[in-house]
DNA sequence: TTGTAAGCGTTATCAG
DNA sequence: CTGATAACGCTTACAA
């Protein structure tokens, strides 16, 4: 409860000199300093941060806005920021809302609005038109992660990596090769899905495989990745030989659902997902890495490297996506022979 | 920017007024208050939290602790009190730091320290003898999910959602019945994985199996209870007829586990769970229902409650969980016909 | 019912 | 190098 007038007086100084010598701005005697943090130690004096905040103008806090947190991408990008902010002294108060809904919409209104923040990170934030303006409005700087929202944004090669999963089932012989996940139409979907497709799309048209390329929409998490799965692997006619998913979440889900109708993985079925989820090891899934929590303590670097009055050029920078390969994939011609050898194995 | 002399000025009274106004604190005329609404609003009037802070003393913030996101649980609380909070119009700052680490001793010393919130609500945090004098000088109200914290907490039953899965499990007639997860010694985990073991325990002891009681520790997470159920599962003379999961997360990991080694759910291998995890459904899971979110919103109402000046007493709310049966146990004499079933399916 | 004035705990300005 | 003194934007006695 110790103010800072406590300090003052029990080091014999006036307020305005124990706060120099606390904050380290302007001058003061070395032995002044001293004492001042003496005491500030002694009394247990902790600055009241609204009160910095009134004087200063700045918070010492950083929004976090996300559209929830039960996906693994989301849950890492924000323990990365935290981390990083929690270096500088930076609070981050979360904002953590699903895209069109009542709360997200509050979000905007309200908490942007205070300017309780002095900066934002946007994490899987794709705004509509008015989100778009109550942004601009903040007036703050806002780094993004995950899509190329705002000036300033970071995220992987989405494209990239989608193309790269597609090029590796290309090359293993595979021309039956799906992409599972995301909505219908590829829009509206959060963390560069719709690059993702793209990716895949361009992979295929390259291959001379444009018209075969499939896209089969589903929820962006395991058990949608799972469910269409099913669906799709139950009947011989629309199972691929090989398939990529939007993520890795997809993906495992879909390997669960080739495991429960029997169809071997990667003997019967390659699968590539993206993301590197920390279940994709224990899958022996071949994916293409992205580190978000790596992400988010960029972002929050940046972030605080412009509140510190750098004016970084806005740019947007791409992680270059990693294939690592695991045992989800094989080879088509591999594939009879496989098929051979597990029925073998079963008799 | 417009400040509350501009509202004032524009509505053509006086700041104190204008504040009556718009806080509904004191008595204005209604018409006043219209007019002082109006020119609020047309101004785009929104307080500067930081200045209403300083002069009221209450922040309009309760802070989170969590040791992680990227459970399920964890995120699931958080995502509920986000959403409780955001209705009484409350900001959440996270603190999000695993017990031990050093960015959890800086969160004690600096975030609580601070007293940047008016609350805290503790998720799985157990802290040690330091953190609980911090919590205590902290001096504010605290409520704890998922364990016995504070004065106020919110829980499942977890030693009784452990006895009701193992009694599941005995009703069925199995007696070699193991639970796996957590740590060996069954103390520092969080979310009451230790309440857990007991309710095990006492079940196996109640239905005179104390002598067969078996625990496998592993890391809570689904590629721990993964790579500890390969383990057990892979020798026969380790394999239990039936195990229960210290959590969701873990248990399905186990079946996992199973599946890859060929060992069939429910006919060889019964599993329960507790959490009813948004995955316990795709792997028909039967489990322990509790709801997270539920948890979080009950334990952020609770603690508005108590900054609002309703003096409850200290309690602990024990949520009863409700056994969800799906398909993932089997009566131990239904075992040797359905591996006859299976094996003649496979010939 | 409304206005005046005094804080709330810091920092920042500007003389000494 | 240090110390008064004035902000910062809002609330809240207290007076009118």
């Amino acid at each position: 409860m110790a103010g800072i007038a406590d300090v003052a007086r029990s080091a014999g100084v006036s307020k305005s000199t124990a706060s120099r010598a606390l904050t380290g701005s302007g001058y003061v005697s070395d032995e002044t300093r001293a004492r001042v943090r003496a005491a500030a130690s002694a009394l247990g004096y902790v600055p009241t941060m609204w009160a910095v905040s009134l004087a200063t103008g700045r918070t010492n806090t950083v929004g976090v806005m996300v559209p929830s947190l039960d996906r693994w991408f989301f849950a890492s990008v924000v323990e990365g920021i935290q981390s990083a902010l929690l270096t500088d002294g930076y609070d981050l108060v979360l904002c953590c809302a699903p895209p069109g809904s009542d709360s997200r919409r509050r979000m905007f209104a309200h908490s942007l609005a205070r300017k309780r923040f002095d900066g934002l990170i946007a994490v899987g934030v794709e705004p509509d038109e008015t989100e778009r303006e109550q942004l601009a409005a903040f007036a703050r700087p806002i780094v993004s992660v995950g899509h190329d929202g705002g000036a300033m944004s970071i995220s992987i090669d989405d494209r990239a990596a989608a193309r790269i999963a597609t090029e590796h089932l290309l090359g293993l012989g595979h021309t039956d090769v799906v992409i599972l996940g995301g909505d219908p139409d590829g829009r509206r979907t959060s963390v560069g899905d719709g690059e993702r497709l793209l990716g895949y799309r361009s992979a295929m048209t390259d291959a001379g495989l444009g018209a075969a390329a499939r896209h089969i929409p589903c929820e962006v998490s395991l058990p949608g990745g799972y469910g269409a799965a099913v669906e799709m692997l139950a009947d011989r006619r629309t199972r691929p030989s090989a398939l990529v998913g939007v993520c890795d979440e997809v993906a495992v889900g879909a390997m669960i659902a080739a495991r429960r109708l029997g169809v071997r993985v990667p003997e019967h079925l390659s699968v590539v997902g993206i993301d590197d989820h920390s279940y994709a090891d224990m899958f022996a899934l071949t994916t293409l890495q992205q580190r978000p929590d790596e992400q988010g303590r960029t972002a929050a670097r940046l972030l605080l490297d412009m509140l510190a009055g750098e004016v970084a050029p806005p740019r947007h920078l791409l992680e270059a996506p990693r294939l690592v390969v695991r045992n989800s994939t094989a080879a088509v011609s591999d594939a009879a022979s496989a098929i051979v050898g597990a029925s073998r194995r079963r008799t």
